[in-house]
DNA sequence: TCTGGGGTCCTAGGACCC
DNA sequence: TCTGGGGTCCTAGGACCC
């Protein structure tokens, strides 16, 4: 019987950004008022976060726009995001989890699973699952002393159940959920509070009049699965406790793909603007393949429209790449396929199919091109590393003007491309 | 001053092959 | 000579997570 821990930040964007406040001199905890971390309102990058719990108790809620958080407290303070910085607080609370557990699965920025090690032997199963508890206490008050923020730790069997524990209670609590106690604990909750339980599948249970994660767990799973399919019956296990296929899903150290999007600071219809937003997502998709040492072997384009449609169109990579240039001509091209004409409110480049340079199997013209091009990212990536973020753009723009990155759409590649047909 | 950005996985439908 | 059916790959869209 394996025990898992799940640890989970209390407002980590918000409680980090209060810590770096603090060590500026600042005399105000931002933990203690109504605050949030959102985007910028002139920017139409305007969302919650995170918050404070005291902007909580005025109803505000995480991926609500920052406008209506307003509107439910007039004096709600506002920070932006600093990912850098949440970066260094997730490395160092990984860091301390790391003295108590060799395994250890990160989920996200914030959240982690851990496998509790016994320190000691133990006698039965009730004295291993007091022992558990208290050394979650104990790391989660070392976590608030050292580092001076708060986690919620959860306890159980196995991860789903340890996750859905943390979410109890907050902040800077422990809590169990083993399987004697999900029926007193769990299934009283609404089904949408059920991990995997979205908005979407929480209105078709309850047109099946399925209101908790109790109706869920006692509903019989063969309905489930007619109206939902796999998803339907993966949502009965995890009501019932049963963690089934892993859910450590993203925990895996490889990433599958690789991508960037924005949301324009006003609706776009001109192409020579949008390909130059296209250019800069490019450059930033590249310089991560490369910082990963990865090709890309596909290309999606994302549009959202004014109206929120969207869509995507994407391409296989006749030879995978990781060249600026090579995700900005295909993604002009997937973009001028696709697009309807409308204004275009967001604009993402997202790469996948990656693959190591030993992978690769490039022929004789693309050896000699992608050699030349491999060349200039290497010296721009360089730039960049001597002299900020800022220089590089301005440097990328004028080598991307003298090599013709201005012209609408680049031929090369492109022959036969997402046609379906073989090349062999 | 409406509604972010980073991901993963699943499904339906079409193309293609045998 | 009316045109089955299984397997696989690809694409677009949608749902979910933090």
């Amino acid at each position: 019987m394996q025990i898992w821990f799940h640890i989970d930040v209390n407002s980590a964007f918000l409680s980090w950004t209060a810590l770096d406040l603090l060590n500026a001199g600042s005399h105000e905890d931002i933990r203690e008022i109504p605050a949030i971390i959102g985007g910028d309102i002139h920017k139409r990058h305007g969302v919650v976060l995170a918050k404070s719990t005291s902007a909580k108790a005025f109803g505000i809620r995480t991926g609500e726009p920052v406008t209506d958080a307003y509107k439910k407290c007039p004096y709600l303070k506002n920070y932006p995001p600093n990912h850098h910085r949440y970066k260094a607080y997730s490395q160092k609370l990984m860091k301390l989890l790391g003295t108590y557990s060799p395994e250890i699965i990160q989920y996200s920025i914030d959240e982690c699973f851990m496998r509790y090690i016994l320190s000691e032997p133990a006698g039965d199963e009730q004295e291993i699952r007091r022992m558990s508890v208290s050394a979650a206490k104990e790391i989660k008050d070392r976590i608030r002393q050292e580092l001076k923020f708060t986690v919620n730790i959860g306890i159980s069997y196995n991860k789903l159940l340890a996750k859905m524990a943390s979410d109890f209670e907050k902040p800077d609590k422990v809590h169990t959920l083993f399987p004697d106690e999900i029926r007193k604990k769990m299934w009283p909750l609404p089904a949408g509070e059920l991990f995997m339980v979205g908005p979407s599948t929480a209105d078709r249970l309850r047109l099946l009049g399925i209101k908790t994660i109790g109706d869920l767990a006692c509903t019989d799973p063969e309905i489930l699965t007619s109206h939902l399919k796999s998803h339907g019956k993966m949502i009965w296990e995890y009501a019932n406790g049963i963690e089934g296929a892993e859910i450590d899903g993203r925990a895996k150290n490889e990433n599958k793909g690789i991508g960037n999007m924005t949301t324009l600071s006003s609706d776009v219809s001109d192409k020579k603007e949008i390909f130059k937003i296209l250019r800069e997502l490019a450059e930033k998709v590249a310089r991560r393949l490369r910082q990963s040492e990865v090709l890309a072997g596909l290309v999606c384009v994302e549009i959202k429209y004014y109206n929120f449609k969207s869509a995507t169109h994407q391409t296989q990579l006749l030879t995978p790449s990781n060249g600026s240039s090579d995700l900005y001509q295909a993604a002009c091209r997937l973009f001028e396929e696709c697009w309807s004409g409308e204004p275009v409110r967001l604009l993402g480049i997202r790469t996948s199919k990656l693959c190591t340079a030993q992978e690769q199997q490039l022929n004789l013209f693309d050896m000699e091109k992608s050699e030349k091009m491999l060349k200039l990212d290497q010296a721009l990536d360089a730039i960049r590393g001597r002299y900020g973020e800022n220089a590089v753009v301005r440097g990328s723009r004028m080598k991307a003007e003298k090599l013709g990155w201005e012209q609408e759409i680049p031929d090369e590649d492109f022959n036969h491309m997402s046609r379906g047909k073989r090349h062999e």
